[in-house]
DNA sequence: CTCGGTAAATACAGGGGTGTACGGAGGCAA
DNA sequence: TTGCCTCCGTACACCCCTGTATTTACCGAG
């Protein structure tokens, strides 16, 4: 549960939380980058001056870090769970796809925001390789567990991962029903072999589903 | 060729040429990004007052069209000239391998830069997102002279170039021998293919040695 | 009702960036 | 020498952002 306040209940009601500031401020990083997470911004945004923030805050580096930690919170833990769990080659591939597709348990635009930030700042680069590395380590370990070669699971997973991570890199926007007419090709690459045609209809009708229950 | 000059020849040798500012606003634009390139702190790389530059453009704006043009006119036809000539499809991906390796014929790291850059600014975001359907349409029809069926081939190539794109994305450093361990993995996930011994020893063993002068 | 702590407004100091206006130094020509 | 054109330095106006210091308003407890 991210968002959890350490400042204890107080005698008046505020009109802005310390959460509200970290919250304004990680819409501002996903919609316009790092440098636009400015206090004065934040204030016009939140409709309260300047003098809030700094009585939650000591600095605005205060607030970037609780935004990394935001971000551990949320996007850490999703993405190795779903391999965990696969019994088979073909559902832990379906599984991946649908956490990536799914922007409710993987939120890829504040993975997106988080990495371009890092580009302009060593700490945060750290963190970002160091899950990179969990990631990739995690996927690999799944293709190994259904038969890969050493080499051959860890460059599979480099590659799934890294497509996937460009696609959002690059911005790609495509309908759903595209996207799923691509599954099959998309699978026979990223493992070697076919996938199941009813699986396939299923995964794809259940997404397509998705995306409408969701708009 | 690029950084022509376009004002004429002058009575007076300057201290700064118009492309001796852009120069080193690519430089910068590489290093830390555009919010970076700002006319003050070039004037104080260069050695020269703001005054300078405000002879030589009329604003920040025009500098930051210039550096696009510039990134154009550097990166765009290097990597399609490299699979047009292949007739076999292993000399076409190793081809694309070495112009990715080799960073005097095509230069990532500017790329990676105006990457950057578009997912702040709707017309740079336009430019690389052309520049990018240009280069993976390249590779798909490359994958389909070579025998795979069309969408197939348009997913084998979203896959090798947004891999590529993601290694410089995340910043990935290995070295060369490294690289190479992986390289009959990587060709038989990006082809469904194997690679023939002998050429991919052949190929290693110039890169390394590639790098090697280059250092 | 007064007191004390919380939350936010206000005011100020300081720094850095963009443009613009203008002035000056140097070369080339008449 | 004079004058012009090129290039750059200097100074100024303006804007925006951070951080700090100082009130001001609110609320609950005693």
């Amino acid at each position: 549960m991210p968002l959890l306040s350490t400042r204890d209940e107080t005698k008046r009601a505020p009109q802005q939380t310390r959460d509200g500031w970290i919250e304004a401020a990680l819409a501002v990083l996903v919609e316009q980058g790092v440098e636009a997470v400015q206090i004065t911004q934040l204030a016009k945004r939140l409709d309260v001056t300047r003098g809030s923030f700094y009585w939650h805050f000591a600095s605005r580096e205060e607030l970037l870090d609780a935004l990394i930690a935001e971000w551990r919170a949320r996007n850490s833990d999703v993405m190795l769970s779903a391999l965990a769990e696969s019994e088979s080659l073909q559902q832990g591939i379906l599984d991946l796809f649908a956490v990536w597709v799914d922007h409710t348990r993987f939120d890829p635009e504040l993975d997106q925001a988080v990495r371009d930030w890092a580009r302009r700042s060593e700490p945060v680069r750290e963190s970002v390789a160091r899950e990179d590395t969990n990631r990739v380590s995690a996927i690999a370990a799944f293709y190994r567990r259904h038969g890969f070669a050493k080499t051959e699971a860890f460059i599979r997973a480099r590659i799934i991962y890294f497509t996937q991570v460009s696609y959002y890199a690059l911005g790609i926007q495509e309908p759903m029903t595209d996207r799923m007419s691509y599954l099959e090709a998309y699978y026979r690459c990223f493992t070697g072999q076919e996938i199941e045609k009813d699986a396939a209809a299923a995964f794809g009708a259940r997404l397509i589903r998705a995306e409408e229950e969701g708009q």
